[in-house]
DNA sequence: GATGTTTTTGCAAACGTTTGCATTTTAGTC
DNA sequence: GACTAAAATGCAAACGTTTGCAAAAACATC
């Protein structure tokens, strides 16, 4: 057999070699049951056969539909250093999951968020169906404009913000109350908060954090805001920097990400400051290896698979000319061995 | 204005707005100089300002190419545990940059290995023009067929194993080498390899470990390898189990990646085994939060940024007719704290 | 201004599917 | 066997680009 090799197989190919029309393989193939039963079966039979594939480029000409979703890493302000945060690979993961179960696949885009337009670039060029953006970033606007454009569209991020597209996310005011609290009810008096709080989901962390300062009836300190970025390095260096210039001023930690936290933790160890006993630290994410932690990290769970799902089934919702709704999430105080036991 | 809703701008739309042939227009976006510079330039700001983009499935269809690449995350035995290993998220960024630098876009897929036929999936049915996988499993069979199938491959792996496609991969033997050398000269004498030898790259490391013991008159025991899964978690059952049953038998660790390391060095210091003094450990890989971990962990740095380059490359390779390389890449012993000063 | 070159544009045929509609085949009824 | 209804198949026109080739326009030369 010396042939196969220039001219793929084609469904007219396929057609010619059954003995029928285009239309009628179309449809076999489809599983349009308009063909009858045991032709349908045939067909498919002759085209595994001869492992035939339909040209998908073809298709979705004609059908205007490319099954494929863009997914983008909002990475927006940062150095590509933060691409290292498993949470995010967690989330992509997922996505993929839970796309592929609805047939879709997943184009991945880091870098287009520069890109003035990119719900032209993916959604009017038959790249994609529509867009999935992981991370709002600081600034909203871009991601506004594609709204308005009318692409199907959700985002990962704070649900609770005010806006015209879907947001799915964690309930993060939750998150930061919770996460404080804690703290509070193991004896920490002068809480620190890690984290940007100009960031959307980390503002809201952030007002759970003073929610439940006042509700304790501890005075919410400015000092006590440590804007940051959220990568352990970035962490590591701002926990380090303030205790080297006002000492050990805090005794408990709420970190924005479990990243972020291990840093804090680098950082405060290497002073041979004890967790939980001199302070105690709560991360957020809960990411596979925050129990590997030393000691093993309490932390705020984010449900990323079920999160996937449900920005998937936002998404199809569009798809199906409704209007996609923003979600908010539950989440759960995990208790592991860097806070003292409640 | 109350339309452009409904039928999308297209190329013969945007003919007509110019009074010139579609021809022309097609060209002119392109930049072919066949066109006069003059009408180019005013075509293309036609364009933008009616901001038009090109229907890509059709032009895939015209020209049999898509300037899409799938990347296959290979997890065969594994759950998606391993997923959340930082280390692959690193190789997908880097990936996705180096392939947006030669204008190609990036497919993701973790589930298709289980589909028998994924050259003709991705290839046959034009959803991209090549694919590279990301590690070669335990059984190869399947990577082998598809290259035979004449797609367009590259494979991150062991890039000396014997094979039909390229594989770009670390000089994993060496590493292997390295590490254990390392421990060696900081004064190890029983040292436990931490990783399945079955699994291609880590064998080459387990071979480099021999050498290594070898070389400096070591037995090389074979209760001191220890076969085990590319997680964390595993690697902490691993360990605990084995120092429950027999004490602690060893005072060096290699381990087959910073994620393995990690549930050891957990393992190690829960039975509050002194890292480095008792017991001295390497990573492989140095993921971002390698230098995080306390101690910060000594390990065998992966250069994945310009692997990523050099993947690509071998890629493109083959879409313009040449063979691909398998190439290998160096590596080097990033000294930190989790092994003594040699 | 006729001729030949070169530059610039346009025509029209692909690329491989899907699908509305028309047509053929089959089955059902008297 | 004639007729009607239902089921199965085929025809042919799209979908929106790109590109070989032909045609027209611009320019140069005598």
């Amino acid at each position: 057999m010396e042939l196969a090799n220039n001219n793929k197989l084609t469904l007219a190919g396929l057609a010619k070699l059954a003995g029928v029309s285009t239309s009628t393989v179309s449809r076999a193939l489809n599983d349009n049951p308009l063909i009858k039963k045991e032709t349908r079966e045939k067909l498919q039979a002759l085209a595994t056969k001869h492992n035939f594939s339909l040209n998908r480029a073809a298709s979705r000409l004609r059908t205007q539909k490319t099954n494929v979703v863009a997914v983008i890493l909002n990475l927006t302000d940062s150095t590509d250093q933060s691409i290292s945060d498993p949470f995010l690979l967690k989330v992509v993961g997922d996505l993929n999951q839970a796309l592929n179960k609805s047939g879709y696949e997943l184009l991945l885009s880091n870098s287009f968020m520069a890109t003035e337009d990119w719900a032209n670039y993916f959604i009017s060029s038959s790249r994609a169906d529509g867009i999935i953006v992981i991370g709002q970033g600081k600034s909203t606007t871009k991601i506004e404009k594609v709204a308005e454009s009318g692409a199907p569209l959700v985002v990962w991020g704070d649900p609770k913000a005010q806006s015209n597209y879907a947001v799915v996310g964690s309930n993060n005011e939750l998150g930061g109350y919770l996460a404080t609290e804690h703290l509070i009810k193991t004896g920490c008096k002068r809480i620190l908060f890690l984290g940007d709080p100009e960031h959307a989901e980390m503002s809201e962390r952030h007002k759970g954090y003073s929610r439940a300062l006042k509700k304790h009836d501890i005075e919410v300190i400015k000092g006590l805001t440590l804007s940051c970025d959220i990568t352990s390095t970035v962490a590591y260096e701002k926990i380090s920097n303030l205790i080297l210039e006002k000492g050990l001023t805090f005794d408990g930690v709420v970190a924005t990400s479990d990243m972020v936290a291990l840093g804090a933790l680098k950082a405060l160890k290497e002073r041979y400051v004890n967790i939980p006993n001199d302070v105690g630290i709560v991360g957020f994410d809960d990411i596979a290896m925050a129990e590997l932690f030393h000691p093993a990290l309490t932390t705020i769970k984010q449900n990323t698979k079920s999160a996937a799902d449900i920005m998937v089934e936002q998404l199809l919702a569009q798809f199906h000319g409704q209007k996609g709704k923003s979600v908010v999430m539950g989440i759960e105080l995990i208790e592991r061995k860097s806070t003292r036991s409640s």
